[in-house]
DNA sequence: ATGAAAGCGCTAACAT
DNA sequence: ATGTTAGCGCTTTCAT
């Protein structure tokens, strides 16, 4: 298979390179006897014209890089991976290819991707919350970008977020619906917007309720599965035990699940549990966990649109994605 | 930020673009005076050669794609999300983007990527096994590429895959050093080189413990965790009950534990379980499985090794990656 | 050691 | 409607 040229389709067409151009790009400019007749030929040969030459010409790489953290855990893969794969779809679609980067934010460095440093990115999608010093340095460069699944959202800069606050709320009305009154909390004041929305979500639906918060239930220092197994404990500690607990995440409720059955306590029987995030371990822990999930493919065909959008110029909302219905398992007893 | 181009350096620097290039190139023939006059400007400015001239210019798009499957589980997908971070790692240092794709494999049509399509990559790296007429057309194509964890190796391609026949016997070896001698089969017969492996390090074991392998423990129709429930279903049913199961994958163990425990019967007092992957969920289910593992990190870094030498026009030897030690975890009792 | 000039393959402005 | 030509930004050959 030899290296096929505009100009040599032009040739066996006995036409201009222009008008293969014209075809090749479906502009005005030639007859429907020479289009046939080019048509013909690129399809018999397979010509695809060279990418790098349109590139070059058009000052555009035709590429969307994604932006993920090295830090990130097994579990937030899992979760990115789904959201690729949203994004896959809407930029070939939209005729970009994907670039896969990682940065690491360990290092106080914060050096972009060479993709980016070599402007061989038309648009940025990055993963969970992101520096601002990285941010200002893409800023710089001018290149656009969204961030998806940002806890801390700003007015500085577009994103894709699914809505916790809502997804809390639901949660805690389906307990307060399955007759549970003593309810508590575990949470994360490292992630404080996170933590906010998901306080203001459980509280909304409690006082709706017309219940208080008991704050010897309340624990807000968990940063994964280990600590939140400590709050738990602190909680089991206190005087009297809850029904069922609420907890900002899955991972959380995994944790927390551990400590009462180490203690032998039942669940659901004793105490109920509820979270959000539906990550895939849910479904095989035991119980299986009761939560709310998130579509993570439309999150990330959503952030594509978005970004889209801010590469042709325009300057588009930021997106709070809903929460999906509950995730109905084994975890939450029905009190009478 | 105006657009810098290597003609406005060399003005700057009062020299032709061809120092420029040359310095940029580290190639000789500029003075020591001009190429350090020439490097303080390009350090001030920050400038950085347009990539797309260079590609056009040596005919290579410095794009290495990953391939996956539309189709992949969540299972997989975490499993080749690691790899990749080993392909990203070695791709970066020499000096490739890493372009995502997926191919739908569900419809007969078989397209590959527009990526490969266009020539926009220089080389390729598959997930699993991959379809025969996927293959010949890259063939045809011409471009270089390497399988990553293809379960039916073979003399026509280049392949990178655990050594599943080492993993089987390890984990079998590790029951009889344990006190075990009644022990049952979950395999696949659906991945038949795959299944050959794992069966021939299970029958080596045995046979190198004196052990004969009873055919009513042998169920090689597993596909996924259900049906290697309805195998562990069957094994139940017959007269004599194995002391212990080695299952072809964690997921098989998993569906198979899951048939135990509705049973009634304890793992691992009644029944012991061991098998291969360590995938995430492994570490989660109760009793947490004992398991064997490979380095998919370094699977992708060796994939990528062997890519680069295909790009060079060299034709290295396939690998088969050494698994891992056994990751002892709850799931196997010590018999006396 | 240095610079002028050609060319990678495409697109589009400009003549015809 | 069609063809000629310049130019995107780089690298490299070839004079000087």
């Amino acid at each position: 298979l030899k290296e096929l040229t505009i100009r040599e389709i032009a040739k066996m067409a006995g036409v201009s390179p222009t008008a293969v151009s014209f075809v090749l790009n479906g502009k005005k400019g030639v007859s429907d006897q020479t289009r046939k007749k080019v048509e013909e030929i690129i399809r018999q040969t397979g010509f695809k014209p060279n990418v790098n030459s349109r590139r070059l010409f058009f000052k555009k790489s035709f590429n969307i890089a994604i932006v993920i953290k090295q830090t990130s855990s097994p579990f937030n893969d899992l979760f990115y991976f789904e959201i690729t794969k949203g994004v896959m779809e809407k930029s070939k679609e939209a005729g970009y290819n994907v670039v896969f980067t990682e940065i690491m934010p360990m290092d106080n460095s914060f050096t972009l991707p060479e993709v980016i440093l070599n402007r061989d990115a038309d648009g940025i999608i990055f993963y969970q919350d992101t520096d601002q010093r990285i941010l200002s340095q893409v800023d710089k460069l001018d290149i656009p970008y969204v961030v998806v699944d940002a806890h801390t959202t700003s007015q500085d800069f577009t994103w894709v977020t699914s809505d916790w606050q809502a997804g809390a709320y639901k949660a805690t009305k389906f307990l307060l619906d399955n007759g549970h009154r003593d309810i508590g909390f575990i949470g994360s004041s490292f992630i404080p917007d996170y933590y906010v929305q998901a306080f203001t979500g459980f509280k909304n639906a409690l006082d709706e309720g017309g219940l208080a918060i008991n704050p010897a239930w309340m624990e807000i220092t968990a940063l994964d599965e280990e600590t939140a197994y400590g709050c738990m404990e602190r909680i089991l500690d206190t005087k009297s035990r809850p029904t069922a607990m609420f907890c900002a995440g899955d991972i959380f409720a995994i944790g927390a699940m551990k400590c009462v059955k180490d203690r032998g306590i039942a669940i659901p029987e004793d105490i109920s549990f509820i979270s959000m995030d539906d990550i895939l371990l849910s479904r095989y822990i035991e119980p299986a966990l009761t939560t709310i999930g998130v579509d993570k493919v439309k999150m990330g065909i959503l952030a594509v649109e978005l970004l889209l959008k801010k590469m042709d110029g325009q300057n588009p909302e930021s997106i709070l994605v809903p929460t999906d219905e509950i995730v109905i398992r084994q975890s939450v007893k029905v009190l009478k």
